[in-house]
DNA sequence: ACGTATGTTATCCT
DNA sequence: TAGGATAACATACG
């Protein structure tokens, strides 16, 4: 569920409700860091994302959920697992499960820099190459990870977009070249639309030509391992992707 | 059946 | 004290 394009999945879901400024007539589930009554017989004016984080926002605060590992949503369905958050409009009811709900005090625009999100019109990649430029000794496979860089892009992204860019995961900013680096940028955007669009056909595992293979698109054998400050697992092909040292 | 994981953060160590 | 390691969340998949 977690990475960004997953996100966009669920706004267009809800896009497709046409629901305009829904009143929220009941609150249900056990979030409990904040009063659900906040939410009660007050209208959404709007629903945003960015990157991984999930936006209902009302007039002067949000409701932020973020799904991490193993979050779940259904809308108009129901689940026997715990309830998080249920919020019910007049015909329609959105379910969240196994999510981080928090709530956002003011205007949203002042939590987030809508720049750093890599599917965002806003996007701004000029920005990211900037911060990157900040940190020259960060290794590749960290900084894409980095939400106030990359927000959105999440394991599977990561190890997509260094394999599609031939980039060895241990290879230092400071090291790549000034193509290299515009490259990483640009894909770590692209490849995500990649990913939206064929997670929304069901094809996203059949398109992986790293993550979680054993062997790239060449048939060279794929490395795994736990790589970087993040000790995610890194898939990677040392005969495809090259250490810029 | 069991090991692993698309993520983040609080807390406990050193 | 900064940093790293660990636990916690509680589900789905192969």
């Amino acid at each position: 569920m977690p990475e960004g394009p997953s996100i966009i999945i669920l706004r267009e879901l809800i896009e497709e409700l046409h629901l305009s400024k829904p009143e929220v007539l009941e609150v249900a589930g056990n979030a409990k860091n904040f009063d659900k009554d906040r939410l009660l017989h007050k209208k959404i004016q709007s629903f945003k994302s960015w990157g991984k984080h999930f936006l209902i926002c009302f007039d002067d605060f949000t409701v932020r959920i973020h799904f991490m590992l193993f979050g779940s949503y259904l809308i108009n369905q129901s689940k026997k697992i715990p309830l998080k958050l249920g919020l019910i409009f007049k015909k329609d009811e959105l379910n969240f499960y196994t999510c981080k709900v928090d709530l956002l005090e003011g205007n949203v625009n002042q939590h987030y820099n809508w720049e750093n999100d890599v599917m965002a019109d806003e996007w701004n990649c000029i920005a990211a190459i900037k911060k990157l430029k900040n940190m020259p000794e960060a290794l590749v496979c960290d900084v894409l990870l980095d939400q106030q860089i990359f927000s959105g892009v999440g394991n599977i992204i990561k190890n997509e977009v260094l394999y599609r860019t031939r980039i060895h995961p241990l290879t230092k900013i400071a090291n790549l070249t000034p193509a290299k680096l515009k490259a990483l940028v640009n894909e770590a955007r692209n490849y995500s639309f990649d990913f939206l669009k064929w997670k929304k056909e069901n094809t996203l595992s059949k398109h992986w030509e790293a993550y979680n293979q054993k062997e790239c698109p060449l048939k060279h054998v794929i490395d795994k391992k736990e790589l970087g400050k993040t000790h995610r697992q890194t898939y990677y092909c040392t005969k495809c992707q090259k250490l810029y040292n």
